[in-house]
DNA sequence: TTGTAGGCGTTATCAA
DNA sequence: TTGATAACGCCTACAA
């Protein structure tokens, strides 16, 4: 092992006690052996060993988050972005970061909940991609967990976190396709009982309500969230007798195979059909051509939530414990007029 | 607290050390109260303290890797996988992943490094994005941290982990774009420091020497890897007075970058202008034309990495200590005759 | 201002 | 086959 606080005490001929408060910055030791203790504790390389630390205050100093996926060929930007956020804001708080994937609502993501929590792995959790009825939730609130969610459950009524208006972004969506002459527009989503494709499935459908056009459900294509899936589904849509004129997708990497399936059968897009994503990834602005999109900060959105997790866990009473953000229509060149 | 070791002892009416035991399956106690422990165990919902069991083990059963990435839009689809790969093989081997983020031989990175190794907080590290002359190989080294790395560092010695033979992609890439004609390839790489960056831009240059194929140094740009640096090193090749038929590119995001720049001059891909990139990442299939690539199986290759470092880190002598990975040219439509 | 001592929950040594 | 007991390294109430 390292050097150890008692190696430093011994050194300096003085007292754990004294080593220890000294280093925390407690006021009732003498300057002078303060500087004296940092000094050479720096010199020493002496870093606090932390399962010590953690046995003796019962903290971890570490939170948690699960990436919902299985296995190969998952990947989507928003979940680096969201992890780089969540990092950097736990460094900055002298926090960690512990991250495991596991299955939405498998086996193995109960496993892992259960041997955080009560194994007292981690001091707080970040949860997303919630489900309509979230057992995570619950089970976190039940064992006083700290936790905050990107999205709330429905059934979850101590919600701490942040919500994006996913609703009210493709009202405008819609408004917009409608604007451009769209009047047969599908909808690619993921499972229904995930909140993000409740509230963007609503959205879509309170869109084409306000423009009093019918829903028609053979344009309603659910599947799972990957560029693979959009491909798919995008084909089968396309395929349809009566083709829709604009295609709106749970988000931008569903979006990317969406488009390809468009390339493929030799449309134009933003001029033949319309493709839209959601979120806003750094790679939707290089698409061929550039992507529509409802633009969300996943950066930012990670680092408050880590922000909000960690005054919890402080005990800091928060502002606010709902943010609400609006995401951010932008307009490229993957939709035109219908 | 939950439940600890001593209140099943008390329920049981047993010592602490004989459930310490049962639980974790000694051979010296009775079939029948092991039985009897295991299961009350279980009722009573006990968990082990994790803090405790390190603190006496002086093991954490956790292994660590750091993201290089600073702030927002650095992330890459590659990282997400790796991490998903990372973070199985942890979870099958009853281990956890700590995860963080830090700018490439930042203060912010040594800092981390410190902590973790110093404060005992992981028993490994996973290292990738290797630089040629790396501090980090030589502190876990000197520090007998047990680590392994994707790529290795010219002057790292004791090397245990996974290489990818991107010498030889390249080559086979160059060669493949001569055989369509190009003589003027060019070559969109990351910082020069960078063990990918060396490797790739060597087999560039191997590739044109065999093709007794003259350098020109103006094809030749180096940024930062991602799409929007990507973007700019292509635009500006394609301002050139001679400009290149072909642009080969560090990885698919950068090449996905170039793309765009491709299509805003408009150039048709795959005719006008050959592009290519490396990693095989998802959306590479799904591009407009979709990419030509070397794919290299990211998430197995995770895995392998984690796999072999729990073996190092349990003492079990490894089969392989350097496994040799062959990426795979899968030629698609963005690149074609010059 | 500094030091003594007890305990956080486990595991491991040794004795019964 | 089981049980006392001593660490692991740190923090902190209390005493000096």
């Amino acid at each position: 092992m390292s050097t150890t606080i008692r190696d430093v005490a011994k050194r300096l001929k003085l007292s754990i006690t004294t080593v220890s408060r000294a280093l925390d910055g407690y006021d009732d030791v003498a300057e002078s052996t303060r500087e004296l203790v940092i000094s050479t504790a720096r010199e020493m390389r002496y870093v606090p060993n932390r399962a010590a630390r953690q046995l003796r205050r019962q903290r971890t100093e570490t939170i948690g988050y699960i990436l919902p996926a299985e296995g190969t060929g998952f990947t989507d930007l928003f979940f680096s972005e969201f992890i780089a956020g969540l990092s950097d804001e736990a460094t900055l708080g002298h926090y960690d970061l512990l991250v495991a994937a596991a299955p939405p609502d498998s086996k193995a993501e109960k496993e892992l909940y259960k041997r955080w929590v009560q194994g007292g792995k981690v001091d707080g959790i970040i949860v997303n991609r919630v489900r309509l009825s979230d057992w995570r939730l619950h089970f976190l609130s039940r064992q006083h967990v700290p936790h905050v969610s990107l999205e709330r459950s429905l059934s979850h009524l101590d919600f701490v976190g942040v919500e994006v208006d996913s609703l009210s972004g493709l009202l405008e969506l819609i408004a917009y396709l409608v604007s451009q002459g769209h009047r047969r527009i599908a909808y690619i989503g993921g499972g229904s009982d995930l909140k993000i494709d409740h509230d963007r499935f609503a959205g879509y459908q309170a869109g084409l309500e306000a423009a009093a056009i019918g829903s028609d459900p053979v344009l309603v294509v659910r599947s799972n969230i990957t560029s693979e899936d959009g491909y798919r589904a995008a084909r089968q849509l396309l395929d349809l007798a009566n083709r829709p004129t604009a295609i709106v997708c749970i988000n931008d990497l569903t979006a990317i195979g969406a488009m390809h399936a468009a390339h493929e059968r030799g449309l134009m897009i933003g001029r033949d059909v319309s493709i839209a994503g959601f979120d806003g990834i750094a790679d939707a602005a290089h698409t061929e051509p550039p992507l529509t999109t409802l633009e969300q900060p996943v950066y930012t959105v990670a680092r408050q939530l880590a922000h909000m997790l960690l005054a919890m866990i402080a005990g800091t009473p928060l502002e606010t414990k709902q943010v609400r953000i609006q995401p951010k229509l932008l307009i490229r060149s993957s939709t035109g007029r219908a």
